[in-house]
RNA sequence: GGGAGUGUAGCUCAGUCGGUAGAGCAACGCACUUUUAAUGCGUAGGUCCUGGGUUCGAGUCCCAGCACUCUCACCA
């Protein structure tokens, strides 16, 4: 016996049973199922066991318990999981059909609610009260372990969504931060808007795109790697308060940190500034925290992160100095901590070696939320100098447990500057796809309000607000190679 | 692309020194009207990832490949 005619034996077993609901009438397929009560409400109201409750619910069969004239099942819908009783002598004619049901199976009950020996809140089926809704006909993974192989847990989202419930939870905790993140913005006059994900000129960021081809016009376009040149358009059209939850897509290896296409917020404020935008970041975050987390402290993988408000500003050169222990002005200290680091730094410009020994000391150490102020000015083609110091940008990133979590400046608002950074940034940089947005210029040359622009990484946040250190946990169908196709036959 | 690890029943996993493949769950059959991962008895289920090699004999040792995981590199 193979493995495959198991599999086959198995569907068979299941799909007889299929056909003995055939031929009693019921389609084992179902139909609209009105009135349905979620499972942990059904158990909430019944907390004060008044005589005579009923309850309507529909889900999976999770767990199945029949002990001969008795039949308990588990059903779990999207609230959670209610017992279900069948009996023998409740049931009557309709009692046949509970040998019919299997694991996996979803089904919907209504009947009287009470408390079993136990003290178990159960639906107790009444006479015609079960409905078939859909049969199971692939064998469901083990009750007790779930869908542990990680790989099909990412391919068959939609056995382990249900077959392990925080994963349920998770999901369902990520759409509510964005919803707080949507209710906050909308509160205080931001538009949203959409822009196109496929562009003529990858703009934005630094990162390789994806290409694509529009056949009818036979133009190559990129997936967009930013939304940010199109956002800061709506600014110079006076939009003045905007954001995007937008998809990108970077054509760049994966790791845990890191999917192909993810999913972040640009927002921009005109008559703002990058320090505007750090408060806003904050109360931002801070008010998904305080709707979605349990508390400040937030454990995530080996570190315990300390949310708790106000959060830790410090300039990108102090910082620098505090954990290199190298002036950020002197070159020469900072090439031999490169060297001593095993960084090849010989074909490095200074400001990529000053940015490459940055990020191998300060943002491992970047726990608990900090801001990182005023970048070097040659790192950021996009923002607005320092008025004080033209060496440095009016930009922030924020660290959360050593990630990169958001990025935002004083947005360059000078079309000439934007036309020479834009020179700079193209050299060398063939691969990227970089081209001159010379649209982009001819908007600025209209007048582009002064403004702050944020972006955060909407993945990441889920990440370190639900404690997953993989963001694969927070993408319901991460990227993966595809299986190859069984050969026909 | 580099390094490390994993790959055994549908699922989760054992498998000792190289000596004819194991458990729990799921499945199938029987019993059971208050179970809680129900329980008891019975049955069936294997390309030990693939291909070579060593050996009288390989799930086990060696080589190559594949897949996945972790990690490094790449990554405004």
């Amino acid at each position: 016996m193979t493995s495959q005619s198991d599999t086959d034996k198995f569907e068979q077993h299941r799909q007889d049973k299929i056909e003995k609901l055939a031929a009693l009438g019921i389609d084992p397929y179902g139909s609209r199922y009105d009135q349905v009560e979620p499972a942990e409400s059904i158990k909430a109201r019944f907390q004060d066991e008044q005589e005579g409750q009923h309850a309507r619910c529909a889900g999976r069969i999770v767990l199945f318990r029949d002990i001969g004239k008795l039949v308990f099942i588990t059903l779990r819908d999207r609230s959670g999981t209610i017992q279900v009783g069948l009996s023998k002598s409740i049931l009557k004619d309709q009692w046949p059909l509970a040998k019919l049901l299997d694991l996996g199976d979803i089904i919907g009950a209504v009947g009287q609610l009470g408390r079993t020996r136990t003290g178990e809140i159960t639906i107790w089926v009444e006479e015609n009260g079960l409905a078939f809704l859909s049969k199971c006909l692939a064998q469901p993974p083990e009750k007790f372990h779930g869908l542990a192989d990680i790989d099909q847990r990412y391919r068959q989202r939609y056995v382990d969504l249900w077959a392990n419930p925080e994963v349920m939870e998770r999901f369902k905790k990520r759409s509510a931060i964005i919803a707080t993140i949507r209710q906050f913005l909308e509160a205080r006059g931001f538009l949203e808007v959409e822009t196109p994900m496929m562009q003529a000129i990858a703009g934005g960021a630094a990162a390789k795109p994806f290409i694509t081809h529009h056949n009818s016009l036979d133009l190559d376009l990129y997936l967009r790697i930013s939304p940010e040149l199109f956002l800061k358009r709506l600014l110079v059209g006076g939009l003045e308060r905007v954001f995007e939850i937008n998809r990108s897509f970077r054509n760049e290896g994966l790791s845990r940190r890191h999917n192909p296409e993810f999913t972040m917020i640009e927002v921009y404020q005109a008559y703002g500034d990058y320090n505007v935008m750090m408060d806003l970041t904050e109360e931002l975050i801070g008010s998904c925290v305080a709707a979605h987390c349990a508390d400040t402290n937030v454990t995530f993988g080996d570190c315990d992160v300390n949310l708790a408000r106000p959060w830790r500003r410090a300039r990108y050169a102090d910082l620098l100095k505090e954990h290199s222990g190298c002036d950020i002005d002197d070159i020469d200290a900072v090439r031999r901590k490169a060297r001593s680091l095993e960084l090849d730094e010989s074909a490095m410009d200074d400001a990529v070696v000053v940015n490459e020994v940055f990020e191998a000391t300060v943002e491992d150490a970047l726990i608990d939320p900090t801001f990182v102020l005023d970048y070097p000015a040659v790192l950021c083609p996009l923002t607005k100098r320092s008025k004080t110091d033209p060496r440095y940008a009016d930009r922030f990133e924020l660290f959360i447990a050593g990630m990169e979590l958001a990025n935002a400046y004083t947005e360059l608002n000078d079309p000439a500057q934007q036309y020479e950074n834009f020179l700079v940034q193209l050299k060398g940089q063939e691969d990227t796809m970089a081209t001159m947005d010379t649209d982009f210029i001819k908007a600025l040359k209209y007048g582009m309000p002064p403004a702050g622009g944020l972006g955060i990484g909407i993945d990441r946040l889920v990440m370190i607000l639900t404690g997953a250190t993989t963001i694969r946990d927070v993408i319901l169908f991460p990227h993966l190679k595809p299986v190859d196709a069984p050969t026909p036959g």
